[in-house]
RNA sequence: GGCCCCGUCGUCUAGCCAGGUCCAGGACACAUGCCUUUCACGCAUGCAACACGGGUUCGAAUCCCGUCGGGGUCACCA
């Protein structure tokens, strides 16, 4: 039999990357079995605009390189993919359990129930709602009457449940511990523990892998499964991932204070951050797996070849950014200069550096310019801002420490005005004959080289990090050199503090 | 509160199921040094953990019990 498995995210339109990751388990799993992975969109209490958050999900799937079998867009034998459109299946199975007297009307109303809930906090106890006795024609006369009923499952009592899980291990469950649940609410539409069991075994899912906090929520499910005379799944519930250096468990409610912290917690942040989606898919399945112990980098090829589930930890993970942006690094240094290229357009563009929408011949051949002067020290696309903006700028802002740091000592406004002569003079105007010439003035002048290269750099890039002193000379070229030099010298001048 | 899951360096983890080869291995981060015009890369070195307490055993990170801590669930949420 094929292994099958399935992602259900709902359509808020973002991928948390714990949610991402939960994917990525599925998928890796369902590849390296040759099995297939499908994709359901778990909007029964969504409204509007879910194509519209739905696209965005595809989209973030598609970048990271996580492709389904069926699905949205794809289809497939057991569609609809989308919940709110399989509300006859789930009609029709909810009829069959009350047919064999699994699940009953439950006539409960509001008050009655949320009076039993109050007493079971007092009383310090769960709260486990169980059928009421009531009679033949007391059901028939509330169903006359129009009274609205929910439909519950008769949980049966006594029973031990077990559960083989793939992660956690046996899992032992009393079905005393469970209350008659909810499968459909009185307006017909399906509760989850009911929805997603009906829909995994329609699907032929044979392999369940989700959050642990669907831990407890797989016994009713259990119950589901054995009613409705299916076959029952494997499971696996994978750990939460926790806040960076904590053991807690990312919560919606701090993520404004993520932000604060610059910690990213959802996919398209890091896409918008001009991450490769071969690092965040290395990462992420780093991120609770592990193969040997001792490999940090795994190619997408990789990954699917020796990904198991009985690697994958039984215990939460938590997110760490610097892991992940090494692994940017590693994954930065094997892109092509073409693709590179194309990585940090989008960048440039935004902050207004390029002329058009897409990049002339000659800029597409300064920024593969600048691109290969930063070497590995672009390790996010959007390091090309940060690094190398002074390339595509006229001026240029000189950083408050670097210009404390290299310029504002003495001799240095005279040794840059001996250095802007040396410019002008220099033929030709290339890489070796500047590094030449520079050696050779700092030979002549009794200087360190580091007195003579850090003010030079920092006058004609404005930055005291960058790239090596000749590339940025040659890139940036002899008239704009001269002029920041001026313009560095200017403002040594005004403050005065030169001497 | 009941029930369920989890607890190895700051972090990701190996080791745990089949107790000795583990005074606990690798990686990120951090620190130091080398390379070097800065930064980054690279290389080298260092710092740093079996949550705690009992028990079983000749021997426990590994097995058992308890405590503490984290998480989940107990919804006509998913």
């Amino acid at each position: 039999m094929t292994l099958r498995t399935r992602f259900a995210p709902s359509p808020t339109g973002f991928l948390h990357i714990g949610g991402v990751r939960t994917a990525l388990f599925n998928w890796l799993l369902a590849r390296h079995h040759a099995g297939q992975f499908i994709l359901r969109i778990d909007d029964t209490d969504q409204q509007r605009h879910v194509e519209d958050a739905v696209q965005k999900i595809l989209d973030g799937f598609r970048w990271i390189g996580i492709d389904w079998d069926e699905g949205p867009e794809v289809g497939g034998s057991s569609g609809p993919y989308y919940q709110s459109q399989r509300q006859d299946l789930y009609r029709q199975a909810a009829a069959r359990l009350v047919e064999s007297g699994h699940v009953y009307k439950d006539f409960s109303t509001e008050a009655e129930r949320a009076a039993d809930k109050a007493a079971a906090e007092r009383e310090k106890r769960a709260y486990r709602f169980r059928r009421q006795p009531i009679t033949d024609e007391q059901a028939a006369q509330y169903e006359a009457e129009g009274r609205p009923f929910a439909l519950r499952f008769q949980v049966p009592p006594g029973r031990k449940l077990v559960l083989h899980d793939l992660i956690k291990g046996n899992v032992e469950f009393a079905t005393d511990e469970i209350g008659d649940f909810v499968i459909v609410r009185p307006d017909g539409s399906p509760l989850y523990n009911f929805a997603s069991a009906v829909d995994d075994a329609a699907m032929k899912i044979t392999h369940v892998v989700r959050a642990e906090e669907h831990l407890s929520n797989t016994f009713p499910q259990l119950l589901v499964f054995e009613a409705l005379g299916a076959e029952l799944p494997a499971f696996a519930h994978i750990p939460y991932v926790a806040e960076p250096g904590s053991r807690s468990k990312m919560s919606k409610r701090k993520l404004a204070e993520y932000e604060k912290l610059g910690i990213l917690v959802y996919l398209h942040q890091y896409i918008e951050k001009g991450y490769l989606p071969e690092a965040l898919l290395n990462y992420l399945a780093r991120l609770g797996w592990s193969f040997d112990g001792e490999q940090e980098v795994f190619s997408r090829a990789e990954l699917i070849e020796k990904f198991t589930l009985d690697r994958v930890n039984s215990s939460p993970a938590s997110h760490d950014q610097d892991k992940l942006f090494w692994l940017e690094g590693e994954w930065m240094k094997t892109v092509r200069l073409e693709r590179k290229v194309e990585g940090v357009v989008p960048f440039l563009r935004r902050e207004g550096l390029l002329a058009g929408e897409t990049p002339t011949d000659s800029e597409r051949a300064l920024i593969g310019r600048v691109i290969e002067a930063l070497g590995d020290r672009l390790k996010t696309f959007s390091d090309i801002i940060k690094l190398g903006r002074f390339f595509f700028t006229e001026d240029v802002t000189f950083d408050p420490d670097a210009v404390k740091k290299r310029l504002r000592k003495d001799g240095v406004p005279a040794m840059l005005a001996e250095l802007d002569t040396l410019l002008a003079r220099t033929e030709p105007y290339d890489l070796a004959t500047l590094e030449k010439a520079v050696h050779d003035y700092a030979e002549k002048s009794g200087r360190k080289m580091g007195d003579v290269v850090n003010p030079l750099r920092v006058a004609t890039t404005g930055q005291g990090v960058g790239p090596g002193l000749y590339d940025c000379l040659v890139i940036v070229g002899r008239d704009r050199c001269r002029r920041r030099i001026a313009a560095a010298r200017a403002m040594l001048g005004e403050s005065g503090s030169a001497t």
